[in-house]
DNA sequence: ACATTGACCTGAGAGC
DNA sequence: TGCTCTCAGGTCAATG
């Protein structure tokens, strides 16, 4: 599902394919995903403009309008975005279509309607406003912060990484194969981990991420050595061939495997 | 401060 | 075929 480096896909998707055009229509069909604003009022701040800049924090993308404010998106479970030409071929589940004075379109695609829709002052001002952690891939988070932040947490380890206050970006499909990497157990103390542990944790995390990035978050292109390939009910380790457990971890599935991993 | 649960959504797949 | 149930898992709110 749309974690950190998938928004990171869709986020240069968005600067090959969206940025300077004349916005000269927006249409939202799904006003639920908007929040604290109505669809009339995003048409008008929108109309006219044109896409200029993007950012990416965790989760969010941010889409700036040139003079304006920064379109915001969070992809929810299901979210995805398609560029396209001909109106008749708009996918399904489209909840929001920009339309390009160039004859061009965006498409926002949700199939279920989790995920967010609105504008943002600043991509900073926005991250204060909602209390979410530095970004997860940002290289400022270095070894001492990142051994910090777990430090200070009681629970699982699983359930920091992917706690948007602390750190932000990581999901369920993610956090697994960052502590698969590490061969940690989901359900390890995060404070409990000793600075060897906290070291390994760091460099998967950002390993992971990065290669992730690098293959636009496709499963298809990701290592068959990664557990996200294998995750799935009764497959087996790619590392020693154990079949790999399956657990609710802060009320998730987990999937880990028994043996490389530990406490 | 943490875990747990259900709601929000929708479609796919299983079981009958 | 068609019905019902469960599951997927990001976020939020309520509860323990």
């Amino acid at each position: 599902m749309p974690e950190l480096p998938d928004v990171e896909t869709w986020r240069r998707y968005i600067d090959a394919t969206s940025l300077h055009q004349v916005i000269e229509n927006l249409e939202v069909e799904a006003p639920r995903m908007l929040r604290g604003i109505s669809a009339t009022e995003l048409r008008a701040n929108l109309t006219g403009r044109a896409f200029e800049t993007t950012a990416r924090h965790g989760k969010f993308l941010f889409i700036r309008v040139d003079q304006g404010p920064w379109l915001l998106l969070h992809f929810g479970m299901t979210g995805a975005l398609k560029y396209f030409k001909d109106i008749g071929e708009a996918p399904a589940h489209t909840r929001l279509l920009v339309h390009f004075a160039s004859g061009y379109n965006l498409a926002g695609i949700w199939q279920r309607r989790l995920g967010r829709i609105g504008l943002a002052e600043s991509p900073a001002d926005f991250v204060r406003r909602e209390g979410l952690g530095p970004d997860a891939f940002d290289p400022g988070v270095g070894l001492d912060e990142f051994r910090r932040l777990l430090r200070n947490r009681r629970g699982g380890v699983k359930s920091a990484l992917m706690d948007q206050g602390l750190i932000a970006g990581i999901g369920n499909v993610y956090s697994d194969e960052i502590l698969f990497q590490a061969g940690i157990q989901p359900e390890a103390k995060a404070a409990d981990l000793d600075p060897d542990r906290a070291t390994s944790l760091h460099r998967a995390l950002r390993h992971v991420l990065r290669i992730a990035i690098e293959r636009q978050a496709d499963p298809e292109r990701l290592p068959d050595s990664w557990l996200l390939p294998h995750r799935q009910e009764n497959a087996r380790c790619p590392r020693c061939g154990a079949t790999l457990r399956q657990a609710q971890v802060a009320g998730r599935t987990a999937y880990f495997c028994p043996e490389c991993q530990r406490h």
